[in-house]
RNA sequence: GGUCCGGUGGCAGAGUGGUGAUGCAGCGGACUGCAAAUCCGCGAAUGUGGGUUCGAUUCCCGCCCGGACCUCCA
């Protein structure tokens, strides 16, 4: 196989991938709303886009990829008027987490990371057309999207209009024509944050800020926009019409990549039941390699059980790796991605499939094959994995005096003094972590274990 | 209720209309002072009842079970 094919939710199956422009690819991923820590959750989405983005880079010479920061919401204000202080100040820590916590999953960073307050006038003026083609209109100081007006709303999600004023769980505000209505923009009390409108002080609604920094960064036909299956409705549904009906005869994004929500330990993550996984707290158990790899274990549209028992064997699975790397040493990359990885990737990015087949090379390359490990490092660069050198894999961290407790043990073996020797051999392990491994003629390696 | 997805060895998890990947765990052996790692080998699975077919885990239908979404959750 030698062409990437992707499952695209509009159109609920798989088909190769055409990109509107070859010579610059442009997709974009709905990014965090900033404010708080980054869960598991939030990772999985952003280490698959992280494939498929690394994936395509080597499929094409240029690639640009958009992440956007929300950094106006109403979960932000609320924070805000609790703490007494400014949107900005809530949103500077939870960027800066993000950043921090995405990094140390090894995810390559956007080419672009829009923030929602730096788009206010595309916002306003998106809203301005949809109010001018009879797709929108003002009540109350709000401004909503009228769904009645956009014969082609609700099929992205496969449901009727009918169905969702059925189904509306929430109360429906007065001001609202049909209960489907969303907002597009909001009035702000003097006490919220705002920005001068033709509808007055206020500040965008949930959906539009996407319309808007997908439109200025990508233009008003892209190629693959990606999120998480929740999003499908009502976010991406709206997306969809609020860009399509505000610049007729586009269609927005080509390709819908949605990958599946996880579970903790068998439950789904919820604060309710207390399992909310923080990926930061994550990042403290285990080496940000063992979650990326955690997190590709399963396809992207399978449910991903995130287990402690799933970690531990992600763990175990590097540690495989690096030791076939370890045989050949500062072996560079191969100038291609060998097949047995590339093939599944191709295949609607089956991480799974790719893992088993860089098993397959750790085999080989276990078994002398230099090629091999050289063709791992280069499948490690398109799946974000094997990013350190074995050395520092499993003994990254270990300070000199456990170093020098382990050279301690040389002398007692040379002496066949064994009770000595495996005494120190349980210290190592019991009190500092170490494992000891002997090799021949008295050699012997440390790994953390 | 509506829409959609899934049920594969002890666990995790792919693929496939024709003797069912891969990893972890387990068992036997080699190696080792003993271990660890590595190597060789072994056992072990397609929820259930029908249908289509020469042949179904794969396609179709029923049933059972689990999950997701249905207005601010990635």
């Amino acid at each position: 196989m030698t062409h990437l094919t992707l499952y695209n939710t509009r159109t609920r199956a798989k088909a190769p991938f055409v990109p509107l422009d070859p010579a610059n690819v442009r997709a974009y991923l709905c990014g965090p709303t900033v404010y708080d820590r980054a869960h598991i959750g939030n990772a999985r989405n952003v280490v698959i886009f992280d494939v498929l983005i690394r994936l395509l880079r080597r499929l094409y010479p240029k690639v640009t990829y958009v992440r956007n920061i929300t950094d106006v919401d109403d979960k932000i204000n609320v924070r805000a008027k609790e703490r007494g202080v400014s949107i900005e100040e809530v949103t500077a820590g939870p960027i800066r987490w993000y950043h921090e916590d995405m990094g140390a999953l090894y995810t390559l960073p956007p080419d672009i990371e829009p923030r929602a307050t730096a788009h206010i006038p595309e916002i306003i003026e998106i809203i301005n057309k949809l109010i001018l083609n009879g797709h929108a209109y003002e009540a109350e100081g709000h401004v909503l999207f009228s769904v009645s007006s956009d014969p082609e709303y609700g099929k992205f999600s496969g449901r009727t209009l009918d169905e969702l004023i059925a189904g509306a769980r929430v109360d429906v505000a007065p001001y609202k024509r049909e209960a489907g209505d969303f907002v597009l923009w909001k009035p702000s009390t003097p006490d919220l944050p705002g920005w001068e409108s033709p509808w007055g002080r206020g500040r965008p609604g949930w959906h539009i800020e996407c319309s808007a920094m997908s439109w200025r960064h990508l233009g008003e036909n892209f190629d693959i926009h990606g999120g998480g299956d929740d999003l499908i409705f009502p976010h991406h549904e709206n997306e969809i019409a609020q860009s399509c009906c505000a610049f007729p005869g586009s269609h927005f994004a080509n390709v819908w990549v949605h990958n599946r929500m996880l579970l903790v330990n068998g439950e789904k993550m919820s604060k309710s039941l207390g399992n909310f996984l923080v990926l930061h707290e994550v990042l403290e158990k285990a080496p940000g390699e063992a979650v990326r790899l955690m997190l590709m274990r399963a396809h992207y549209r399978q449910t991903l059980d995130f287990s402690d028992a799933g970690l531990m064997e992600a763990r175990k699975e590097l540690d495989r790796f690096y030791r076939a790397l370890e045989l050949h040493h500062g072996v560079e990359p191969a100038k291609t991605v060998p097949e047995e990885v590339m093939d599944p990737l191709l295949d609607d990015l089956n991480t799974p499939g790719a893992l088993a087949g860089l098993h397959a090379l750790a085999d080989q390359a276990i078994a002398g094959d230099a090629q091999a490990a050289a063709e791992m490092r280069a499948a490690g660069d398109v799946l974000g994995l094997l990013n350190m050198t074995p050395e520092v894999w499993f003994a990254g961290g270990i300070d000199d005096a456990v170093k020098a407790l382990a050279e301690s043990r040389v002398a007692a073996r040379k002496a066949k003094d064994f009770a000595e020797s495996d005494r120190i051999r349980d210290l190592l392990l019991k009190d500092h972590g170490v494992i000891i491994e002997d090799g021949l003629g008295g050699t012997y390696k440390l790994r953390k274990a």
